[in-house]
DNA sequence: CGATCCATTGAAAGATGTCAAGCGTAGTGG
DNA sequence: CCACTACGCTTGACATCTTTCAATGGATCG
């Protein structure tokens, strides 16, 4: 279950050639807080290295927190695994994202991540970028302005657990990742899981079982049409209505 | 039920004595992470208004963010309303807590925040942290590692609406509010809970009927005693098994 | 091609929610 | 000071949703 990274000759051969100022991500990604002068200083403090296959871990719980981490390419998913030692996802991050900011608190990350296909990341180093952000006040603003943003769509989680059933709680995600994909210029209506239903459900406090069956009946009341891992949505607004709960 | 602050003549005759260098909070608080010269120049921003009763609003929902609070006494909640219109409590805030950071993100605050009790809190205005801020970089990093913490504590939330059940999960919030209580100095073991069941149930998901039967179900096991508001832990070994969960 | 993992579906059990009734406490007004 | 009222809390009976247990089918990968 628990692949680590090998220390593989493989070597992507893009990796010298991305920058921020080039990559396709940067108007939703990190550099959207800077000018277009001040792109290349945060593109000479980030590390790209070689990508990470399925299963590989980016960091691990209690590793000690030196970056942060934008996504380039892939899907990651986090966890950590609560004290009766059973996994709890909590998120899945997908490019232009970033993530690592669970480890600022204690110096050690209280998440592992891992990726859910090969995936590559931008690596940011916490200090340089704690450095850089005293010289570009809007460097520093967009950091916690992500920060606070994560405790939202955390806060949102919960009242999406605590009041939501099974079915609204799918719906939900579904949008999520419509919406996430569309920002970046894919199709917002049909795309690809990256995880499985089995993460699916753990993320959502749900059984693989009950999440299955979700799939089946909205599958059977065509709001979406669903293939292995592909899904389309075929009625978004009944979607909406079933993500927003009943009356 | 939603009481505006009025503008009564009532004056707290404390506050102006009050600065962070004399407050029994400091150690917990803000100026944790200053120097003792330092504590004085952060006190010189911070405002301190006259307390709140209970039920009034300290901010609310899309109010323009300004400024984040130190709470000074009481104990307050923090809540927004879902898309199915049903409330969702996110917090509690007692004495030493920081609290108003999800308003960062969109500049407005996304959470109302409401009094429990009569409460007072140090209004802390935002553009003068982050001034003093860029002086004082461990005031700085406190900051982010609030932020950080704040992030991993939403997270453990999930874990415990996901995988807990009700006894666990009130195992679980009755433990924390103990050991807040300890860290102030107060006890641990004998304390009052500020909010009601109704307010209980809705921060972990249950129905104030649920709330109610594990309560006399932790009394019967000689868990904990219950006398109104005030709870008494017996057992806080048992206690902390059930909090873990079920093997 | 076999092995394994993942996904689907059914039947039954269990936890929590819903509905309903009653009690105690606190606050209000006479 | 007492009675009345309102609200919060408790408890019981029943309903519902999700889980659990079990069996089967399908996809992927070596």
């Amino acid at each position: 279950m628990q692949i680590e990274t090998k220390n593989s000759i493989k070597q992507c051969p893009h990796n010298k050639q991305v920058s921020c100022d080039n990559c396709k991500l940067n108007t939703i990604c990190m550099p959207v807080s800077l000018h277009f002068e001040d792109i290349d200083r945060l593109n000479n403090i980030i590390q790209r290295g070689k990508p990470l296959n399925k299963g590989e871990y980016l960091f691990r719980v209690n590793d000690p927190f030196t970056s942060v981490y934008a996504v380039r390419s892939g899907a990651l998913k986090t966890h950590f695994v609560t004290e009766n030692g059973a996994e709890q996802i909590t998120g899945f991050y997908l490019p232009g994202e970033i993530l690592g900011m669970d480890g600022l608190g204690t110096d050690l990350h209280c998440n592992s991540v891992q990726a859910l296909e090969t995936s590559s990341v931008c690596k940011i180093p916490f200090n340089r970028l704690e450095e850089l952000s005293t010289k570009l006040p809007s460097l520093q603003r967009h950091f916690l302005q992500l920060m606070s943003r994560e405790i939202t769509q955390e806060q949102q989680m919960v009242g999406l657990l605590n009041k939501q059933n099974a079915e609204s709680r799918i719906a939900s995600l579904l949008l999520s990742i419509s919406s996430r994909n569309s920002r970046r210029g894919l199709s917002g209506s049909t795309f690809i899981l990256p995880m499985s239903r089995k993460d699916l459900g753990n993320y959502l406090g749900l059984t693989i079982e009950t999440v299955s069956r979700i799939f089946s009946r909205l599958q059977k009341n065509e709001l979406i049409a669903v293939e292995q891992k592909e899904v389309s949505i075929l009625d978004i607004a009944a979607l909406q209505k079933l993500a927003k709960g009943p009356e």
